[in-house]
This record gives structure tokens, C-alpha cells and sequence, in this order.
DNA sequence: TAAGTTTGTGCGAAGTACAAACATACTGCC
DNA sequence: GGCAGTATGTTTGTACTTCGCACAAACTTA
């Protein structure tokens, strides 16, 4: 029998800026899963497991996977002999009898991870252990219009504060940051209001400086995984996590993996176009999602509804003055949530996510902002039966969720857990 | 050592409306890999390099996937025994001499897949083979608004004259479907312009009538596998696809998988809206992408210019007229280009997903529309260094690659195979 | 003819998950 | 107190999969 090197019936003309798919080199890459990577993931899916359910014995975990008792103990005993897991005290059984179960949970001996969040003028780096407890916090601030080398020094002399008082070395370190972030390649790419940063290959420098792992993501990405970890999205398969402020942005949890897309650019949301030539954005383009629903819009529509001091209007003085009866401040909120839940449409039509965690100033709001979105999301989106849509707000201690999903970061690399 | 049952720093206030995760089940599913499952898994990688990559002998498939020719032995032996590959005729050895290596491919006389494509008042059904070719085609219509006995008729009969074609039993059926779909449940929820089809559960009945396998998605997802087996898509492990037409629809195939969402109603592009408070759509919302980017909207426009018969204006038209030299059909397709551009700019915010598949009206107008498109993408994007956005048309045989793709979708079913 | 190269196939080793059986530790009942 | 019942965690042997090594087969080059 003879085959033709290519089937003839190979279809698609190609625009021409696209990219041949490796010519010449005879093929597109495949991976065949190991042996080995088999056991990586499913100590991984342990781990998760744990995360996400809290202290649990070996049975409890086994029934939770499907598999059998044995295959957790092979998995957790050697974890335990190197001090990364603990058994607990035993666990009287109940009513039916049975020996006592043993849960299981992180060693809080165990090393902590290092966590550096990087926002424009300020540093926040901290200590976090695995079960999520934050030490050592550590702050500093610095020019966003200054030079490298000074930041740089500074950035390094905190991260030393907080890692000197851990008395093991860490995982690794974990950087949340602003801006746009090429997380492949550990460099920050350009932050607005930070120029110092821009360009600023991080991850090498970190990593030479202290010799631990080091990985940065940016900050949307960051509330995700603190979200994921030990807050409302603990647990859950899919959802998002979508941050107003100055800027707007968001990150995904999709099938139980965190979202990057190529090269970690993916969740850009705040340069979705919602309104086609409209207001004019800092990048240049017309009507992004972020010129209708970050802060600069509110305070903008604020002066021009006459409310008292627009420059400093939140979400949170909304509701507030909301509470207290103001109709103009109740109308405001109204037409802000309204131009949040069309980003949140636009990503629901797209990924079916049924799921949100909002962030920043409109979490500031509370579960009334959340409500008023979660209501005007309802009302546009094309619903399906059985289908409910989830939108969750995290505004307490928002500081801590981004450093613990910096931190939450080292783990998914350095521990191969899907976090 | 004690542990609280549920760490104490669980953030997160929740809106009313979210569920609970699994209350009082006590805990969140994980799956660990089994050992048959990895063999499983790496079953269907190698077939899928098969695809991507065309006949390929045993060396070449471990060199591509990096792992030990015996281990591909281990996965091909068996199948070709099954007769599901064959090996071809030896090819000689380059310069460098050694053994000839024997090409691996599908076997035409494995048994081959059932394909239909559902458009309003259209039925189309063939028979696929594992190495893509179509073969007996059969054609039938039916009333829209008429009775679902009826339709359920006209489309077993159909069917069956193609099935009895086939001289084995075919793996199963793949049905391609406009409108909205739940592919978990096998059921077609709506279809805007053929009320006949609402509510059908189609993947029962067909599995119940043929006893066979059935698998239903929706039609730019079947568009997106057409694309990944056989057009533009190939070997490509992440782009998307777009529809243009009477309405707007688009695929995602994101890490070497088919992005489905939740129940399978991810990629509803069509309703992201692009232009708040925009003009009226038939989903009830204003200013959604299909009101701006789809053919009713070219019409319109045209006729709004004054363009002869603008009732019958298409892409295609619309490009053979430019190059006619027609200025105002050269401003129409730039305003039709820059809307398509919206949404895929959207999109790649988004996912960062960079390389986009057009099909439908948009792909008549060829290289030329892809390219307008292109541009306008290319201006809107926050690009990043080194990265290019392509865009290409699968223009050429339409229906075949929506059949092609129904096709596949019960590979990826079936054989476990993620196509 | 000899040396070199590449392909495809046995065979044993290593790693992983699973099933059955067993020791352990508790409850409940007589 | 003794015994049955129940659940936990471990031991042991089995099955499956990939990997490395050795080797025969088939071809090229000198």
C-alpha cells in the first residue's frame, strides 16, 4: 500500500502573515504522558485535593479520587517522611465504629513560600506558609519614574527582610505585579503608571539573586489563584476573577488549570472593545471596557452628576451613600454596575464560565455592587436552562489574596500542583 | 498535632445566588490518572500525530513524541492487528542508508464515520473515512416550522441511505448543528430559524434508531475540528474559528483541546456585545457582534449606500467589485472588515489564542477579506514582542469542512482521541 | 566485501495503580 | 468481659505501561 506524503485534500489558503507549521523539520510536537509524569500528576492531584477539602485521612481522600486506599498511602507516606505533610491526631469514628481516621494536612514546619506583590510606587512582600498563613509582611515604596537600578536595590532589600525571618529556605518566590507581564519568560513587559519597570527581566535577577525558584505573573492572575486557593473560588473547577480600579482586568480558572494563554497574555479584558468608537483609552484605541467601567469613569460621570467630591467616589461610597438614600448615588452605581456586567456578558458568551469573583473598587461594594452586577448580567445574557450565573465579590483583604496567589504561583510551578 | 476541620481564613462573601460546593457530600472531586487511562491517553496522541502529521513510521512517531520506538510499537502493533492502521509500502532510505522505514497510516477498510450537518430546513449526511475522504453525500430539506415527526422521518431516512453505503458498521455518527446546542445532553436547545428542531433530544433517538454511537456540537465548533483535521487548523494545538453568516458564531481550540464550556455553550460570539446601547439584535439585547459583523448588517449598509441589488450582497461580491475598481464597495468592506475585527480583537484580549480561521460569508471574500481583517486586528491589538496574529480562510468547501468535522467530533469521543 | 546507519523487535527493569488479605482500633450488644 | 461489626491503614502479589539495551534486518557507501 502507498501513501501520499501529504493527503491531497488539505484545504485553507493562508493569509500571508501566517506561520508555516515547521517546515522541513517534518512534524508538530506530540507528547506521550510517562510513567513517571503519571505519578507527578496524581501527587499534584493529591495535594489539590488537600487544598481544596482541608485536613483529610487517607481513606477519605482515596473515596474523594475513586481510587483505592493503598494508592493514596504510596502517595502521601513519602510526603509525610520529608516533612511536607503531617498527620493530625486521630479522629474518633462515629456512631458505626471503625478505627480512628489520621487526616492529613501541610507540615507547618514545612518550608514557606515567598510572595512579592508589585504595584506602581509599592512593594508588599511576605511570608506565606503552605497552609495559607501570612508572616513577616514587609513594605516598601519606590518611583515608578526612577531608575531600574534603584528599584531594584529596594525591591531586593524587602524581599531580605521578609525571607531572612523564614527559618527554612523557601519553595521558591512568587511575584504578583501590574501591567502586562510575559509570565513565559519572567520579564515585566510595560506597566502604565510604572515605567521603571518596563522591560525589567525580574524573574532572572530574582533568581540569581537569591538562588530559589522565582515566578511572576500578573496581578489579575494572582487574585485568581488566592481566590482559588482559600477563597471563593476554592474548589471550583471554572471561574473568573475580575479586578476594576485604575485599570481592569482578569484572569481564568478553566477545567481545573489556570488560563495564560500564549505567552501569559490571555485576560487582557480591560482592552475588550464594548463600545466601538467610543471614549478614547490610554492605549490608543476607542470604547475599551475599561474607559466604562474603571475608577477614571466614575469619578468622571460622578463630577458630571454633580455629586460631592467625584475625584474621590468609590464603589463603596456608593453603596453607602446608596444606603443613606442618595438617588443619584443609587442611579451612579446603577450605570456602573450596567457597564461591568457587559465585559462580564461578553466573557460568559464566550467561555460559559458561569462564574465571577470581582475584585478591586467594585468589590469594595460588597455583595450589593456584586447583586446589582449579578442582576444586569442576568438580564443580558442568553441563559440556558439550568444554567446559574455566580458572581462573588472578595474584597477583604484584597492585599493578602493577591500575595497569597503570589504565592499560590511558586506552588503550581515548583510543586506541579494545578493550582 | 490538631486540625480545625476548615482553615479559619476562608475569605469571600458570596452573592445569594451561588451554590454551595457539594455541601455535606464533604469534599470536591479529584481524579487521579489511572494506569489504563494513561495507556488510553497516549493511544489517542499517537493517532491524533497521525493526523496532524500524515504517515509517519514507528522512529519518526517516537522521535515526534519523544519517547522509545518500542513504545510505539506497544500502541501501533495492536491496532494495526485490529485493523484500524495499516502499515504502507517500505520508503527507501535517504543518503545515509539503513533499514526502509514502513509508513503507518489509517486503514481505508476501517470502518468509517457517520457525518450530518443540521441548517435551518437543510439536512446534509456522508460517510467520512478515518483518513478524511466523503463519500456518499446525500441531501434532503425540510419545513423549518413544521412537525417534529416529520423532520425525525425525513432525517432517519436520509441517514440510513447513507449509512446502508458503508459496507461495515461505522464508528458512530458526528451531527454538526446551527444554533444553540447542549453537547453534554445530546440536545438541540434552539435553532433561531428552524423552531421545528427546539428541544430535540437528536443524540437519543439517532442512538436509540442506528445503535450507534451519536455525538452532536454545535455548527462553528464542528467547523473548528474540520479545520483542525484537514484545513487550516492543522497541527496547530490552539486558534479559533469564526462563522460569519446570517449569524455569528465562533470555536475555540485552546491547548491541543476543543474548548466546550460549560454544557458546551462556550464561543456564542455572535451575542458579546461591541457596541453598548448599539442597534436592536433578535436575542433582545442592543449592539451585539452579529449586529454589526453578519449579513444582515452587510445588507443593510449596502443599501444605506446605494450598492445595486443590495439585497444579494455578499462578501464575495464585494470583493470581485473592488477589484472592478467600485469605491464604495472597497469603504464597504473595510467597514465590514473593521467589525469582524472588533470581535476577534475581543477575542484575543481575551485568549490570546492568535491565530483565527475564518469560514462563511466573510471566508467568499478570500485571501482579500483575511487580509482587511488582519490589518484592522492588527491595529486594534496590544501587541506584544514577537507575536503575530494570523488570520486564514477556510473558504473552499464549505459544508465539507462542517461534515469532516462532525465527523471528528466522534473520533474525539470514540477514541478517545482529543481532536 | 566490510563498515556504517537506520528500523523494528525481544527482554528485563522500574514505576505505578489495584485487589485481596490482614492487623489495628474503635462501637455496640450480650 | 467477650464477641461481632465496622472502618482505617498496611502488606503482599499482580497487572499495566514505559524505558534502556541488545540484536536481527535491510539499506548505503567505500
Amino acid at each position: 500500500m502507498k501513501f501520499e506524503k501529504q493527503p491531497s485534500y488539505s484545504l485553507g489558503q493562508r493569509s500571508p502573515s501566517n506561520k508555516e507549521i515547521l517546515p522541513g523539520e517534518g512534524g508538530v510536537n506530540v507528547t506521550l504522558v510517562s510513567q513517571s509524569t503519571l505519578g507527578e500528576i496524581n501527587r499534584g492531584r493529591v495535594l489539590q485535593a488537600l487544598y481544596d477539602n482541608g485536613p483529610k485521612s487517607r481513606a477519605e481522600l482515596a473515596r474523594l479520587a475513586g481510587v483505592n486506599r493503598t494508592t493514596i498511602t504510596g502517595i502521601v507516606q513519602p510526603m509525610i517522611e520529608e516533612g511536607l505533610l503531617v498527620e493530625g491526631d486521630a479522629v474518633p469514628s462515629d456512631f458505626k465504629g471503625g478505627k480512628p481516621a489520621r487526616p492529613i494536612y501541610f507540615n507547618p514546619e514545612a518550608p514557606m513560600l515567598g510572595a512579592v506583590l508589585l504595584l506602581p510606587g509599592r512593594i508588599q512582600t511576605c511570608l506565606v506558609t503552605l497552609s495559607g498563613e501570612i508572616s513577616a509582611l514587609s513594605k516598601a515604596d519606590f518611583d515608578p519614574h526612577g531608575e531600574q537600578d534603584v528599584f531594584l536595590q529596594i525591591l531586593k532589600d524587602t524581599l531580605s527582610a521578609t525571607l531572612s525571618q523564614a527559618h527554612r529556605a523557601p519553595f521558591g518566590i512568587g511575584i504578583a505585579s501590574a501591567g502586562m507581564i510575559d509570565s513565559d519568560n519572567g520579564v515585566i513587559l510595560a506597566v502604565n503608571l510604572a515605567p521603571v519597570l518596563a522591560g525589567l527581566p525580574l524573574v532572572d535577577i530574582l533568581q540569581e539573586h537569591f538562588a530559589l525558584p522565582v515566578v511572576i505573573d500578573h496581578h489579575p492572575r494572582a487574585l485568581l489563584v488566592g481566590d482559588r486557593w482559600f477563597g471563593p473560588g476554592r474548589g471550583q473547577q471554572t471561574f473568573a476573577a475580575i479586578y476594576t480600579g485604575e485599570v481592569l482586568g482578569g484572569a481564568f480558572y478553566i477545567d481545573g488549570r489556570v488560563y495564560r494563554g500564549l505567552a501569559g497574555s490571555g485576560g487582557e479584558l480591560g482592552h475588550t472593545v464594548v463600545q466601538i468608537d467610543g471614549e478614547l483609552c490610554n492605549c490608543g484605541k476607542h470604547g475599551c471596557w475599561e474607559t466604562v467601567a474603571a475608577l477614571p469613569w466614575l469619578r468622571r460621570e460622578a463630577g458630571r452628576l454633580g455629586l460631592a467630591n467625584p475625584e474621590s467616589v468609590t464603589c463603596a461610597r456608593l453603596v453607602k451613600e446608596v444606603a443613606e438614600g442618595s438617588e443619584a448615588a443609587d442611579d451612579l452605581l446603577d450605570h456602573y454596575a450596567r457597564n461591568v456586567a457587559f465585559g462580564i456578558l461578553n466573557l460568559q458568551q464566550t467561555l460559559s464560565l458561569n462564574s465571577y469573583v470581582l475584585h478591586g473598587d467594585i468589590a469594595g461594594g460588597g455583595g450589593v455592587a456584586a447583586e446589582r452586577v449579578r442582576s444586569h448580567v442576568e438580564r443580558l445574557v442568553r441563559k440556558r436552562p439550568n444554567q446559574e450565573i455566580s458572581i462573588t465579590v472578595n474584597g477583604i483583604g484584597e492585599g493578602h489574596t493577591a500575595l497569597r496567589g503570589a504565592a499560590g504561583l511558586v506552588l503550581s510551578s515548583h510543586l506541579k500542583l494545578v493550582i
